[in-house]
Parts: C-alpha cells; sequence; structure tokens
DNA sequence: GTGAAAGCGCTAACAA
DNA sequence: TTGTTAGCGCTTTCAC
C-alpha cells in the first residue's frame, strides 16, 4: 500500500502551513510565487494528491459523474451505448471527473438507484440516457434541482426551455440516407422502423418520409414497423420486396432490423422482381453503423457518440464549475458541441459521403439559456457508405 | 436537493446517542434489541443513508472497485468486455460495491492512473483485464499489497501461487468446437488463431491442436494466423480452403476473423474444390457469439461473462470483507465459481450443445489459498450451434 | 448496553 | 501573504 501523503506532510517539507498549500491548489492567485513553487516541488516530491473523501466532506463536490450501464443485451443495437460510454470516461476524465456506473431495471429503480447513490457517493451530476415519452427520471431530477444532462431529446416535452440534453439528428440522418438511395435512382424506397410511440423511431421515419415527399414519392406501402431484431427484419423486408409495388431499396431504423433486412435482400431472386429481372441490386441502409455492419458492408449511419459523450461532460462542467472553465477543462470540446447544434457547421466527417447540414425542420431547439450558449446539442450523424448501398 | 440526513438527525429521532446508532448499523450484536429497532425505524423514516465520504475517511474503505473501460475500439471483439462490464455493475452492486471508471492506453498509464486513483478516490480493489505476458499492472500491484483479480490468467508467470484471477477456459471451449466438427465427420480442420504470443490466442489453438492429435488428424498446413479483422479472417479462409488439401472446416479464435472465414466458406463455389464438388458446406465457428456471430448464424463458442465478473467480485468480496460474509452479499456466485473450478460440475449452459466438461490439461491452476476454495476460476464457455455448422 | 471524546484530511472563514 | 481555528459525518477507542 502507498504510503498516504497528507497535506500536511507537503506543509512540513515545504516548511509552510497546511492552509498555504491548500491555497497553492485551489486558489493559487493568494500565493506568492517562491512559496507556491516551493509547495509545488514539494507537492511533486512527495507524490501528493488530494483525498477526494476529505475534500468532498469539506466542499460537498465529490467530482464523480454517474451514469447507467443497461443491463446486459446481448443484441447488435444495444453495442451503441457503450461505445458512448468510453467516449464519456475519456471526457469526463480530462475535465477532471470520474465516471461511477451503476444498473436498474426500469425508470423508478433507476431513481431509487439514484436516490441511494446521492446518499452515500454525492455525485456531483448524472448523465441519462435513453429517455423517451414520460420520462419520470428527468421531472425527479429537475425538480432536486440536481445538476443532470440527457443523451437524448425530451421526447414529448413541451416546447420551451428544458434541461440540457445532448443528441443525434436522427431524422437529418434518414433523410440523408434517403437522398444518397433517391440520388442513386431508387425511387421505392422502403422503410423499416419501430413501432410509432418512440421518440427516437419516429424521428428517423419522419426523415425519410419528409425527403420521399420532397421528392414527390408517395410513401405509400413502403412503411413497416417492429422492435425486433434480426428476424423481424428479414420478414418485413420481404414483406417489403414481395409487395405489389415492391421496394427497390430499404432504409432501416437499426442495424439489425438492417442485418435482417440485408439478408433477404441478398437471397437468390430478391432483386428479380422488383427490378425487372435483371437490374441493380436491393439498396439497404442501417443506422448506428455497429461492427456487426462494418463486418457485413452494410451502409449505415454513424452517430458521433465520442463528441455527444464529449458533449455531455462539456455541458456538465458548465453547470458545475462555472462558466469560463470549461475552455480549458475539456480540449474545446464544448466548442464542437456548439458548432454541431445548429451554426450551420458540421462535426467531423470522415466517411464518403457526407452528412445532411441543414438542421431537422422537425427538431426541437430551446432558447439559449441566459448568458451562455445553448444547452441543448444537436449533432449530425453521418452516412457511412458500404457495399450494401 | 435532498435534504441531506446525517446520523445525528436520527440519533436525536431515536433519541439516542449518535454511535449507538452507528452501533445499530454497523454492530447490531451490541444493541439491545428495542433500541435497535426504534433507530432503524429511525433510519427507515428519515430515509438516513450513510455519507460514503465520512465512513471512508474513517475507516479507509471506500466501497469502490475500479476498472478500466477499453478506448473506444470499434471491431466486433471489443464488445465482450462491455459484455463483461454490464456484469461487473451487477455483481459489485449486488455485493455492497459501486463501479468506477478509468481509462488508460496501455500497461504503464494505467499503472498511473491507478496510482491516482488511489490517492484520490482509495478504491477497495482493481479489477484487470486483458491480461498478457509480461504485464507489468499486476506484478506493480501486487507489490503494494492492493487487492485485486484479474479477468484473464497471468499468462506466462511461473507456476505457483499467484494473484487471484478468474477467466475462461479457451481451450476446452476450441476443444469441444473440434470435437463437434470431428462428429460431423469433419477430417481437416482449420484454425485461424492470433499470431503467436498472445497467451489467450496460444491456448485457444492449442485446444484444436490437442483434439485434432487425439483424432489422429495430422494439423499441418491447416493453421493460419492474423492479428486483424474480417477482412484478415476472409483472406485467411481463402487460403485454407485453397490449399491443396483444403480444409473443410475452419475453428477461428475470434468471431471477427469467423465472421470473414464465413463470408468465404459461403462465397459460390467455396464447398466445391473441398468436398468434391458437391459434399456438405463448410463449416465456421467463432469465439465469443458476439451480437454479429448471432445475426449472422455463426456458430460460436460463448464465454460466461457475467459468472466472470460474479467470480471476480466474489474473490475480491472474500478478500476484502473476510469470510463469511461472501455467501450473503453476492447471492452465491461464489458458489458457482467453485463449481466451474474443477470441481467436475459445468457452469449454466442454455445451449443445445454442452460444454466441455473436463479441466483442461494445460491450464494452470495454482493451489488453493490456505483456508479457503481456490483463488483461481476457470470457467467452461458453452458451444451455440448456429447454420455456420 | 450506551454515551462522551477524538480524529480521519481537507478547506472556508477569520486572525495575524 | 501566511497561519490558526473550526468542523464536514462518521466510527473507534474508552468510560460509564
Amino acid at each position: 500500500m502507498a504510503q498516504k501523503v497528507t497535506i500536511t506532510d507537503v506543509a512540513r517539507h515545504a516548511k509552510v502551513s497546511r492552509q498555504t498549500v491548500s491555497n497553492v491548489l485551489n486558489t493559487p492567485g493568494l500565493v506568492r510565487e517562491d512559496t507556491r513553487r516551493r509547495v509545488l516541488e514539494a507537492v511533486e516530491t512527495l507524490g501528493y494528491r488530494a483525498s477526494q473523501a476529505a475534500r468532498q466532506m469539506r466542499t460537498g463536490r465529490s467530482r464523480l459523474i454517474a451514469t447507467r450501464i443497461e443491463p446486459t443485451r446481448d443484441d447488435i443495437d444495444g453495442t451503441v451505448y457503450d461505445r458512448f460510454l468510453h467516449g464519456l470516461t475519456e471526457s469526463a476524465a480530462e475535465a477532471g471527473y470520474r465516471v461511477l456506473l451503476y444498473t436498474a431495471d426500469d425508470d423508478q429503480s433507476e431513481i431509487a438507484t439514484i436516490d441511494d447513490l446521492l446518499a452515500a457517493y454525492e455525485p456531483d451530476a448524472f448523465v441519462l440516457t435513453d429517455t423517451h415519452h414520460g420520462d419520470v427520471r428527468t421531472s425527479w431530477l429537475a425538480g432536486r434541482r440536481l445538476p443532470f444532462v440527457t443523451f437524448g431529446r425530451p421526447w414529448g416535452m413541451p416546447e420551451g426551455p428544458s434541461h440540457p440534453w445532448v443528441d443525434v439528428d436522427g431524422a437529418a440522418g434518414t433523410a440523408a440516407a434517403t437522398r444518397h438511395l433517391l440520388d442513386a435512382g431508387h425511387r421505392r424506397i422502403g422503410f423499416i422502423g419501430w413501432p410509432p410511440g418512440s421518440g427516437v423511431g419516429d424521428d428517423r421515419r419522419a426523415g425519410w418520409a419528409r425527403t420521399l415527399a420532397a421528392a414527390g414519392v408517395d410513401p405509400a406501402g413502403l412503411d413497416r414497423a417492429s422492435d425486433g431484431g434480426v428476424a423481424a427484419g428479414e420478414a418485413l423486408a420481404r414483406d417489403l420486396l414481395d409487395a405489389d409495388r415492391p421496394a427497390t431499396a430499404l432504409l432501416c431504423v437499426s442495424d439489425s432490423l438492417a442485418l435482417g433486412a440485408l439478408h433477404a435482400a441478398r437471397s437468390p431472386g430478391a432483386g428479380g422482381r422488383a427490378n425487372g429481372g435483371a437490374g441493380m441490386p436491393i439498396a439497404v441502409i442501417g443506422f448506428d453503423d455497429t461492427s456487426a455492419a462494418r463486418a457485413m458492408g452494410l451502409t449505415s449511419l454513424s452517430q458521433p457518440l465520442a463528441e455527444a459523450a464529449a458533449c455531455c461532460v462539456a455541458l456538465l462542467a458548465r453547470a458545475l464549475d462555472g462558466a469560463g472553465v470549461i475552455g480549458e477543462a475539456n480540449g474545446g470540446a464544448f466548442d464542437e458541441a456548439r458548432s454541431g447544434a445548429g451554426l450551420g457547421a458540421h462535426g467531423p466527417v470522415a466517411t464518403p459521403v457526407g452528412t445532411e447540414t441543414s438542421r431537422s425542420p422537425g427538431s426541437t431547439m430551446a432558447p439559449t439559456a441566459p448568458g451562455g450558449p445553448p444547452a441543448q446539442v444537436l449533432l449530425q450523424p453521418s452516412l457511412v457508405v458500404r457495399r450494401s448501398a
């Protein structure tokens, strides 16, 4: 066990009082240059790092950000949040925070867990994921004035100022994908989505419908939905491909559905009917750019998850550490956040095809917070084109 | 912000002194029944939960377990650790611990981060993953007598007592898979592995080689290796299928390589040569049973990751909380650990095909700790059979 | 069986 | 500018 070095040791070594050491660390401006240097040298020599527990007792701040890790879902789509978590841990570390994990099966048990956590570990903030209609977690947290950000919009909430959130513009993504398919000559572009009522699913469907409408294409009979996985995707794809006016391209709300669709599309004879026997192959596009999509050559919409995580941390840092600290603390992640939010620029794109740059008309954009950039950030997904489209 | 309820509030409410409350919570045996009940009632009413920070200052225990989350790898194989992490968080919670996350790019920076964490948050223990030859992290931790478990054997260490570890018997898995292929009539079973020198990869290859040898099959020319992903798997598979004596089945060290191999195996004409024009299709088996494998109908070896995580927590709980508490604290996970470790029974199998039950001869099994079950646990993977084999 | 006192390491307020 | 004092909430002696 490494010897515990306390502030007293440092003070003794630097021949100053304990408080001076504390000042050097927390309020460097108050301390004379040479004293400061001597103290820092002692800190370095002794390898001193302040005890969070002691600091927390005094300041009430734990420098902990808590977030939920979903119960093990072995499906393809579950990996998305894991990637977000990677980014969150990295960004948090850069901002001087650590990530504390918890699990919960539903909203109510999550609230209970948050309550426990609050009493025991006092995390400074929470990052909530998977927001949905009638989300009781956000109102619970907001009611207690606890700092939090959601990765996901406050679906179904009345317009106007809300809690800080970061999200990816799904509608813009599916719009870009639809346009990509239109540009490739497709007209009958089917959509395989989730059943209506899911904020994310409806948003993604809207981008497809809107783009089809703008191109003068009637979407009638091209819309299917399921909350299943690969098998469901395959079945719905077959249904769309066997319809009276069969689809020639399939846009899917998730990679798991898309992989099923891809299987149907690549199966012998699938393209036959739709394209008059020898036309182009059925195009398939998924959503999330999972590793499975990559492996299967599935074109997919990629969410900037690391950026989203960085924005979450930036938003929290702003709320927790006050304005002005943000730029240094997180390596400029917040600037990225702003640029993606609706200033015309779009985030880093490292893919063959550009992103949808225009803001999605249907998306909510709450007014800016007084005296600062918006606390609502909408990032743009990018289309990663592979063999399947 | 929820009103903070301190032990003083509880004491006042129950009309006892502060440490009587503390006694009720920490040493219930010392307190008279009715006093105890009154105090617990007050705790309930007020919703009191002890502050970890304050408790930690006094006891030196944080009830935090720290583990690394790998930098975002968008490959298929990276999802394995994520699933382990889900389980770890759940099991830790059941044992009264929370999981604290950190990131690091290599062993040295991980050690530095651990050192930082130790000074600041004082985690009670660490869970290390991805152990490898010449792992400096374990010796660093062991040298400081810090409690830790690894998920992964201490590859390349001299036999004998070592630190506590939990691992999955890869060789037994590939042996079972090989036997499955032999039973199906295959003789020329190729292996696509990682380059020699990786403990995990070599172990998995050994299970294949040993089983082939036991069946009297000459493995010459059937062994390939790469540290690449899907594309590499496809290339190596083609190589094996185009050889003078082509393979009729392919066993792969990872799902990403296997998915590539599957693509090669399913491509038109692949089975032709090997099976004399019209034989059975090329069989492919992967490792890790990832979501991509499931989606693609790839037969794969499934690691009991949740059990592994539970064993890690059980081992830590034993070291931290002392013997005797384990049974209650973690819901019997430790018993599972023992049974999987070499007592003849095998872990839960929810798959069509049974697991390899016999202990792998090549695997290390350090002596039991004095006065307790072994601190080394070897779990068995199970073969999940799908279309590909 | 219960209560009083001390102190973990830190920092905010105040004194010098 | 630096040092002193006090106390965050808890548990571990030690009296009673």
